[in-house]
RNA sequence: GGAAAGGUAGCUCAGCUGGUUAGAGCACGGCACUCAUAAUGCCGGGGUCGAGGGUUCGAGUCCCUCCCUUUCCA
């Protein structure tokens, strides 16, 4: 029978844009996926922006734009940076939508009606001056506990103490820094406790790896308490049903999120979502999910799915954090690397690749070596795995161009094809990493085969032209064997080998029998090697290096694969340099030139004053991806009378050869109008 | 403070329930080869397995203490 299986990756929040953390987990996710599809499984794969809560409310406000224009931004950049990265979402929805809307009510009313809900008075912090209860982050004061001044209102960065935000010494509120006052409201609760028995039972049935099971025991052991979903008026999210005023908890409604993603899906494609969702149905739901998120995903929402009249999630996996080089993704430090930083930069399938051979079933965290990356990448993927298609395609071009009609060694194209069912059970298990390895023995196997044979040395006899292509014709059927094993990891490199090969790599089963007297495509690069200076790159040399030199940066984004040489102009001095009055801009709005291809017309805002730029970046970038971002302006430029108007300064870009551009950006914190030096 | 995970060659990591001279890839040195994106193959150097105790015929693998790193605490 086919598996019928819908999966999740963790919905990314609406405020912000997505970084490699985020893209770690929808890539463990989408291998997964792409993996199970292989195998014959009906697999679907959904996502959504997670777009409620005060925080979108407070940055919408920041922007003077609305929530809905906020989170309609960001969803954008979120789906271009997914696409970037090959993460094949069947479906990409929002939490503020109405099929969550359906789910949310739904879901609470059947809560409500079994008497999981209770209402009880909570005390909380409320700003006068901005007219709203505080969350505990928002408030800021004294620690209680060690006096360290300006901590969070839940818990001290330099003692570690939780509290609650009525202990902070001195508090204050962050939105107006006025002293916040304590008000009662009525509150809705979850009553968790009521589900202790079922979801001891839900972890004892194997749902769980072992350190969430131990974390999950400490959490019965502290007592399972009530769960205040809702928040009152002002707040960006659902209005309760019953209770004006009242709006459900952003927690409350996102993990329904990917019910309701689903349910778009199902009206798209003509199916039922109850198949998937009624307690007894045979489908498989699993979600991929950061440690940190933990407690929503295996308590909370098992509860609220069950006491919903749903079924529970078949398994939730947990990964654990990525760090860069060995630390934790840091903005002071540049580490922050950024999605569409990366994409900037470098090709979205080396990456999936090295997280692949690091990412095992645990939730250990996960570490971006970028040597180690640069390194792993070029040996594996370039040195072995595409070189033996590389090497063995000259021969098969120079034989005729069509593999032979037998394989010289059935018996090690059948060792090959035999590993196949201990490599589906690694990915099965999200062992990429071990995965990887098995997968990277072979491609040894089979260089050490051609070597062995050396068609090269054969060749010079034309006796041998017959021995000469069935080396060649075993070879390539060995790269055929890995690329269906890695295709899950990098479909784009796959689809171009299906190519080259003239045959499909979409099936785990294709590898059952090899590839025989079939044509094959001239052979193309399917990888190229990563330059170890554009992958330091991807950390923000501005960090460490706050000069303004355009120089550096064109080196460091990817002109040096080119090695065109850039000529050294004179020496400056610093004030030559000082007539420059280079300024962050951010991009308020940007369009395509009619008229031009090479132009994007951009409004930029230097705090407060608006200029009209044309850049001719519209090769490398679209103009939504422009919007929002800030960029580093030449600001005294004259201005300078164009066909299609005038242009009041230029915008910095690093380029190489071939025409590529690379915006140069600035890290987060920096503002529209500041001055750059 | 409580809890968890981890500390194995220069780097990134494997080492299951304790058992012969501790492994892989990369990097490094030598040799071979030249088909291939200076790719590949063969050989080699390199580790007192965080520190110190203990259990055992035998411990990287179990127990205790300590040090360091990371993470979680609704």
């Amino acid at each position: 029978m086919t598996r019928k299986i819908l999966v999740t990756s963790a919905l990314p929040y609406a405020n912000g844009p997505l970084h490699l953390g985020h893209i770690i987990e929808h890539v463990q996710t989408d291998v997964w996926v792409r993996f199970q599809r292989m195998r014959g499984a009906e697999c679907i794969y959904v996502c959504a922006e997670d777009t409620h809560g005060t925080p979108i409310m407070i940055k919408a406000q920041a922007e003077g734009i609305t929530p809905e224009e906020l989170i309609a931004r960001v969803a954008e950049q979120h789906r271009a940076d997914f696409k970037g990265f090959l993460i094949g979402h069947d479906h990409f929805h929002s939490t503020h939508s109405a099929e969550n809307r359906h789910y949310t009510d739904l879901m609470f009313e059947r809560l409500r009606k079994a008497g999981h809900i209770t209402t009880r008075s909570v005390r909380q912090a409320y700003d006068e001056q901005a007219g709203m209860f505080l969350p505990d982050r928002y408030v800021r004061g004294g620690c209680p506990k060690c006096g360290a001044a300006d901590q969070y209102g839940d818990s001290c960065e330099v003692c570690g103490a939780t509290y609650s935000p009525a202990d902070l010494v001195d508090p204050t509120s962050t939105l107006s820094g006025t002293k916040p006052v304590w008000r009662e409201s009525e509150h809705l609760f979850f009553a968790l406790g009521n589900f202790e028995p079922m979801l001891r039972d839900w972890v004892a049935s194997g749902s769980l790896q072992a350190a969430v099971r131990a974390k999950l025991d400490e959490w019965f052991a502290a007592g399972l308490q009530d769960w205040d979903i809702s928040r009152d008026a002002p707040y960006f999210g659902f209005e309760i049903p019953g209770f004006p005023g009242k709006y459900f908890y952003v927690w409350f409604d996102a993990p329904i999120g990917y019910l309701g993603s689903f349910k778009a899906l199902c009206e798209k494609r003509g199916l039922d979502p109850d198949e998937y969702l009624r307690p007894d149905s045979a489908c498989e739901l699993y979600h991929f999910i950061g440690k940190d998120i933990s407690y929503f995903h295996t308590l909370f929402w098992p509860a609220v799915l069950h006491g919903a009249g749903m079924r529970r999630p078949t398994a939730v996996f947990v990964h654990g954090f990525l760090t860069v080089d060995g630390q934790k993704m840091s903005k002071s430090r540049g580490t922050f690397i950024t999605a569409a930083r990366y994409l900037e930069h470098l090709p979205p399938e080396p990456l999936r690749y090295y997280f692949a051979a690091k990412l095992g079933p645990g939730v250990d965290d996960i570490d971006l070596s970028l040597d180690d990356f640069t390194a792993r990448v070029n040996s594996d993927l370039v040195g072995k795995l595409v070189n033996i298609a590389s090497r063995c395609a000259g021969f098969v071009a120079r034989g005729g161009g069509t593999l032979a009609a037998r394989l010289p060694d059935p018996a090690l194209y059948a060792e090959f094809a035999g590993a196949s069912e201990r490599i589906a059970a690694l990915y099965d298990a999200r062992d990429y990493s071990a995965t990887m390895r098995e997968i990277m023995l072979l491609a040894d196997r089979a260089n050490q085969y051609v070597d062995a044979h050396k068609p090269w040395a054969l060749a010079k006899d034309p006796a041998q032209a017959e021995a000469v292509l069935g080396v060649a014709t075993q070879g390539i059927n060995l790269f055929r064997v890995l690329m269906v094993y890695l295709a899950p990891v990098l479909p784009q490199i796959a689809c171009k080998a299906a190519g080259f090969l003239g045959a499909p790599l979409a099936q785990w089963d294709e590898i059952a029998t090899p590839l025989l007297g079939t044509p094959l495509a001239p052979y193309e690069p399917l990888a190229t090697r990563l330059d170890a200076a554009v992958v330091a790159g991807l950390v923000d040399a501005t960090v460490t290096a706050p000069a303004p030199v355009a120089a550096d940066n064109t080196k460091k984004s990817g002109a040096k694969v080119k090695t065109d040489p850039v000529a050294k102009p004179d020496a400056i001095s610093i004030d030559d340099f000082a007539k420059l009055d280079l300024r962050i801009a951010k991009v308020v709005a940007a369009s395509a030139v009619e008229g031009s291809d090479k132009l994007l017309q951009l409004t930029l805002d230097l705090d407060g004053e608006t200029r009209n730029v044309f850049s001719g970046i519209r090769s490398s970038y679209t103009p939504e991806s422009m919007v929002g971002r800030h960029v580093v302006v030449v600001a005294n430029l004259a201005p300078r009378k164009m066909r299609f108007g005038v242009s009041e300064g230029m915008v910095l870009c690093a380029s190489n050869a071939d025409g590529r551009v690379y915006l140069l950006g600035a890290d987060e914190g920096a503002a529209a109008g500041m001055s750059v030096s």
